[in-house]
RNA sequence: GGGCCGUUAGCUCAAUGGGCAGAGCAGUGGACUUUUAAUCCACGGGUUCAGGGUUCGAGUCCCUGGCGGCCCA
């Protein structure tokens, strides 16, 4: 297909609203005068960014001598009668200004300028590098060309899209709204800042299934899909916990993995239906190392972003994340809130006398004794909990990955952590015993024939590799999303770049 | 799953008690050789989310649905 082919295609044009018209009309007119709205290459000599660092001396009024050619999308646009100015953005955010002056330029080439660029086009600026009456560190153009003609208007620069609109069409947020570009940033940072943190300690970044035959690792209904080849159906993962124990069986006893969970639930603030999580184990640790570990690394993440350990959010409020960390018992911060102990051995029946006094009349009859506990807790504790708080010692029956308490008998050695009122990270002493093991799965696999939809199977795999014997491990799974949101005070669907959102 | 709020120009938002649908930015035409969200003059731009109903008359009131947000579960 040749140009004359391309700029003849109309495609409805008299349906569009104005704006989007016009821009189509640009586009083709430019065709039909020969020149080419989306050059294949430009003589791009420099990023906007190395200009702005090499010429940052640069007086009032000054030329430099030096003569560039940039390229850049128009974000602002001042004419006057023989001399416009443009606000060029680059790719990393940088802006420099475009000068086009007749005597420069040229009356032809001026006027060209003027009836094709608008807000929004990629364009190429070449001249040289000069300062211009007020300051502003300038390209004065003697040549420009249209990079990549936009077709749509941007929209107005100095308001935030709605939100609707910011999640749809992120690509659109990026450009009109710093903040949403900086949290990508940020967000890599953070990756970064923990991958650095794994490389000092020795730990070892694996990547497991993200296909799996059997759900597990976690409780939580899974995304089902079907392989053709295999004619089998296929679990989207909850959780690589069963591959990265897997791992730790294997020799990699220091071992993390960075990577997508998919859990089929509702979304919130808080819960996206994909979502990053970071799960690291160790050998010959446990949930209280793990729990030392988890601090250092948000900590040592909070420094490497921010250079500090206060971190301040978006709303403009501090958090305080340096230091130590709280801690509580689940049961002794749950009998505290209640004025009534509560114990591994507290009964069904006066837990649900409880929960309704709570106000929480709706539970599902089938919950047990430790899924009551947690709710009631999440209830009366957990979504008051602002500081950085580890909460230890769930109930055994709804942890069956995790070691029995060494001191209590129906509790396990797990924790979560809690920031600002949410579940960042949870943490564990990780069941290394395949003859108990077992048993909880088989317990599992019972709940999940009554119709739990949350329950595992038993993953005769997974056990036949504990049976060559897994040495003492302690977990941990981090939401990665969620670390953005303690670091930043944003919202989930701010952290991921494209959320899950309805078609139009 | 339930309740509440929202949905109007390309974007962000107005519109008395049901009476000609508006502003800013953006766009088009004009003026302007040092602007910084440039300024000034003029002009154009609407299936008011969709469908139904009430009414002489509906962006506005009623019903159903879509999408989004918040709260609750």
């Amino acid at each position: 297909m040749n140009d004359q082919d391309q700029s003849s295609r109309v495609d409805g044009t008299e349906d569009l609203p104005e704006q989007l018209r016009v821009r189509r009309e640009k586009r083709e007119r430019l065709f039909s005068e020969g020149q080419d709205p989306y050059p294949v290459a430009l003589p791009v000599t420099h990023e906007l960014s190395e200009v702005r660092a090499a010429h940052s001396e640069l007086p009032v009024d000054a030329s430099s001598g030096q003569r560039v050619g940039v390229a850049g999308r128009v974000m602002f646009m001042r004419n006057t009668g023989k001399l416009c100015f443009a606000t060029l953005r680059g790719g990393d955010g940088s802006e420099l200004q475009a000068m086009l002056s007749r005597n420069e330029i040229g009356e032809q080439a001026l006027s060209a300028w003027k009836s094709d660029v608008d807000l929004g086009d990629h364009v190429f600026v070449a001249g040289e590098v000069i300062t211009s009456r007020r300051g502003e560190l300038s390209v004065l153009a003697d040549e420009w060309r249209m990079a990549a003609k936009s077709l749509r208007p941007l929209p107005v620069a100095h308001k935030e899209l709605s939100e609707e609109n910011r999640v749809r069409q992120r690509y659109v947020d990026l450009l009109v709204r710093s903040q949403a570009a900086e949290t990508v940033r940020t967000r890599a940072a953070t990756l970064r800042s923990l991958r650095d943190s794994f490389e000092r300690r020795g730990y070892l970044e694996v990547e497991t299934p993200m296909l799996q035959t059997l759900q597990g690792g976690a409780a939580a209904r899974p995304f089902v899909t079907h392989s053709n080849a295999l004619d089998m159906d296929l679990y989207l993962r909850i959780a690589p916990e069963l591959f990265l124990k897997r791992c730790v069986v294997g020799g990699i006893e220091k071992v993390f993995e960075i990577n997508r969970n998919f859990r089929n639930e509702g979304s919130d603030s808080s819960h996206s239906p994909e979502f990053a999580m970071l799960e690291f184990y160790e050998a010959y640790s446990d949930y209280n190392a793990m729990a030392e570990l988890t601090r250092a690394l948000i900590q040592e993440a909070a420094q490497s972003l921010f250079g500090t350990q206060t971190v301040t959010w978006a709303d403009g409020s501090e958090y305080d994340l340096s230091g130590q960390w709280a801690n509580i018992t689940m049961y002794g911060s749950l009998s505290e809130a209640l004025g009534s102990e509560v114990t591994p051995e507290t009964s069904v029946e006066t837990l649900r006398k409880h929960a309704e006094s709570a106000g929480l009349s709706e539970l599902d009859p089938s919950f047990g004794h430790g899924k009551l506990v947690e709710e009631l807790w999440e209830h009366m504790v957990g979504n008051h909990l602002h500081a950085p708080t580890f909460v230890r010692d769930f109930p055994l029956d709804t942890a069956p990955l995790t070691r029995q308490h060494r001191q209590h008998s129906g509790m396990a050695e797990k924790w979560d952590l809690y920031v600002k009122g949410f579940e960042l990270a949870t943490g564990y002493s990780e069941l290394v015993d395949p003859v108990v093991e077992r048993a909880r799965l088989e317990e599992q696999a019972r709940l999940a024939s009554e119709g739990d939809e949350e329950a595992m199977p038993v993953d005769e795999d997974f056990l036949r590799a504990l049976e060559y014997g897994m040495p003492p491990t302690g977990g941990v799974g981090m939401g990665i999303d969620r670390l953005l949101m303690a670091l930043t005070g944003l919202g989930i669907r701010e952290t991921i770049l494209f959320p899950l959102v309805r078609p139009e």
